[in-house]
DNA sequence: AACCCGCGCAACCGCGAAGGA
DNA sequence: ATCCTTCGCGGTTGCGCGGGT
């Protein structure tokens, strides 16, 4: 017997969504919360598979993503992480408010990965490109400890950072000045430094518990008649880790409003 | 102005894990 | 213990857009 497919493919619409289809999803979620994806269409009045309402849900309509390139800091923390992880990316991205997995794997594709190569470090294992890595190059085999990783960053990817970035950063700031990209990357540098000899810090970052700020869904008044939705939205929600402060407490529903507004709906009917 | 090409991102696909019957 | 269903993840695809010629 076969792989049972998702969902029965017949009137199963694919493609992009439409303002429509984001609608009433959103007004479902908002409205419902998160049940079952599988039967989530149907009751939202959707013809899309359930797994097709998860992604758009996840990674694109909830409310607390940021949207835009990822910062700096970001892209540096999404560097470090993958020389930990691979390509664990739903684990990256839970370290990263308001980032999905699918906005960082394709961030990482599209522009990281040419920027280390450029950099000359390998992507994949994380070590410079002239020299042959350790081991097969399998990033999980990188190191087991975080001491290992902390050692490891500044005598590789790190070091040849600072010697190449100045390539990158000026392709990148080509209005800043020579003075302000030294700068820059000093801070970068020592940024990064800070990050890597953090024993403490890295210790959390890897750990598998809790993450900064970990705020559940349950702690979000949710409800359009003003009930509390208090069950905590299961998977993306559950491992959704961080919600900042400052755009839940007080805000309510100015966030959900300004998002809404991003991206070109305005009528919710809410 | 028209065409081509590369890039970026949203969305899809298939597999494995988890959990319930 | 086994089967089945559901969900989540990672890899991949394909379309739209912008820049270059």
């Amino acid at each position: 017997m076969g792989r049972q497919p998702c969902c029965d493919k017949l009137g199963v619409k694919k493609g992009p969504w439409t303002a429509e289809e984001d609608r009433k999803l959103i007004n479902f979620m908002l409205t419902n919360g998160h049940c079952c994806w599988r039967a989530l269409p149907k009751l939202a009045g959707l013809r899309r598979c359930g797994k097709s309402c998860r992604l758009r849900w996840t990674n694109y309509l909830r409310p607390d993503l940021k949207r835009g390139l990822l910062s700096h800091d970001e892209e540096q923390l999404v560097i470090d992480l993958h020389a930990h992880l691979g390509n664990k990316w739903s684990k990256i991205a839970s370290r990263l408010p308001g980032r999905t997995d699918n906005e960082i794997k394709n961030h990482w594709n599209t522009h990281i990965k040419k920027k280390l190569v450029k950099m000359g470090i390998d992507p994949v294992t994380h070590q410079p490109l002239n020299q042959e890595p350790n081991s097969t190059a399998n990033p999980n085999n990188i190191s087991s400890t975080s001491d290992d990783i902390i050692s490891m960053e500044p005598k590789t990817s790190s070091t040849k950072k600072v010697e190449t970035r100045t390539g990158a950063t000026t392709e990148e700031e080509s209005s800043s000045t020579v003075t302000d990209q030294n700068s820059s990357i000093d801070n970068e540098n020592h940024q990064l430094g800070n990050i890597c000899n953090d024993e403490e810090l890295f210790s959390y970052l890897w750990s598998d518990e809790t993450t900064i700020g970990q705020a559940s869904w349950s702690d979000i008044n949710y409800g359009v008649d003003g009930t509390l939705y208090e069950d905590n939205i299961s998977g993306a929600g559950a491992d959704f880790p961080m919600w900042s402060p400052d755009r839940i407490n007080g805000k309510d529903w100015t966030f959900l409003m300004d998002y809404c507004q991003d991206f070109g709906v305005h009528d919710f009917g809410f």
